[in-house]
This record gives structure tokens, C-alpha cells and sequence, in this order.
DNA sequence: GCCAACGTTGGC
DNA sequence: GCCAACGTTGGC
């Protein structure tokens, strides 16, 4: 099976690309999402090891903050059974979970490559994150806008 | 703060 | 099953 290319968008003031750096084994758990095509990518298609373009939304500065890859295959995420989170819901339960989550863990910090950049490029104008009225937190990118980002954005190794 | 886009809810 | 109302996302 091939390696599958993902972004993931977080508001820095919930979880930054900073923050994953500080975190135990630089790793969080993708807790939160409540949209049912975002958790079946999670679900569904995503496998230990497939790369994560880390986006930075909902923020003055919305863009793509670094790299990281998945390290976990989905889980129930637990934030939906506890009633003090935000994410809590209701109709969950422990038997039949509604939400789930995958693990992600850093891979390289890049500079901010601002979403006023990545419209720049023709050879992104495809991606999803780019397209008038896109709100889905977690979409598929594929493998030649992966290595644009990496080799000819970032300079780095895809 | 505005507003376009889109998902969800709930009455019928 | 339809669809209007409402809520949320997220760039600007």
C-alpha cells in the first residue's frame, strides 16, 4: 500500500505547530473533529506513516507551519465522553463511539508558507485547502503537490 | 465584523 | 425525503 499524503488544519490558538514540538515524543492526539467526511479520511484511508501537511487556521497568519506524519491508526477520541470539553457529545457513547482520532507526530518545523503563497504556485491550484469555501479540516493532497511543498517550498527531503 | 459556503437539524 | 432555518468555518 502507498504512503498517502494529508493536510490537517489546527487553530494555533488550540494546538500550534509549536506546541506538537513541545509535546511528549512530539506527538498529539487529532481530537476534535466533528465532521463526519474528515473522520472517515481518518478512519478509513489513513495509515501509520502517511506525511501530514501541518496547516495553521483561523489565524493572522493561515498557512502551512510544518511537517508531520501520522503515528497512530484511529481510535475513539475520548474528548467526546467528557462533558467539560468543548467536543463533548452526547449522543456518544463508550459502546458505540461517533468520533475518533489518529495520532500525528512532528516531522520537521518549516518556515510558514502563508496561504497567500501556496496561490501563487499553478502547480498547487488543485488543492483543496485552496478552493473557494473549503471549510474540511482534514484533506487528501496528493503526491506531486507533497514533493512541490517539500523539495521546492521547503527545500527538504519528501 | 462581514459574509460566503456548507453541514446539520427538525418540522412537515 | 424535502427543505428552510440555523450554526459553524475561516479568509478577508
Amino acid at each position: 500500500m502507498t504512503r498517502k499524503y494529508w493536510l490537517m488544519k489546527s487553530e494555533p490558538t488550540e494546538c500550534s505547530i509549536d506546541d506538537v514540538e513541545r509535546a511528549p515524543r512530539q506527538t498529539v492526539p487529532w481530537v476534535g473533529v466533528r465532521n463526519y467526511q474528515a473522520r472517515n479520511f481518518m478512519r478509513d484511508e489513513m495509515r501509520v506513516g502517511d506525511g501530514v501537511l501541518f496547516y495553521h487556521s483561523s489565524c493572522p497568519q493561515p498557512g502551512i507551519a510544518g511537517l508531520a506524519e501520522v503515528s497512530r491508526l484511529a481510535y475513539p477520541d475520548e474528548t467526546q465522553f467528557d462533558p467539560q470539553s468543548p467536543y463533548f457529545d452526547a449522543k456518544a457513547t463508550r459502546d458505540v463511539p461517533r468520533w475518533l482520532n489518529v495520532d500525528v507526530v512532528l516531522r520537521a518545523k518549516g518556515r510558514l508558507i502563508a496561504l497567500e503563497e501556496l496561490r501563487m504556485h499553478p502547480q498547487l491550484a488543485a488543492m483543496r485547502v485552496l478552493q473557494r469555501g473549503n471549510r474540511l479540516s482534514i484533506t487528501p493532497v496528493d503526491a506531486a503537490e507533497w514533493r512541490f511543498i517539500c523539495e521546492r517550498l521547503w527545500n527538504a527531503a519528501s
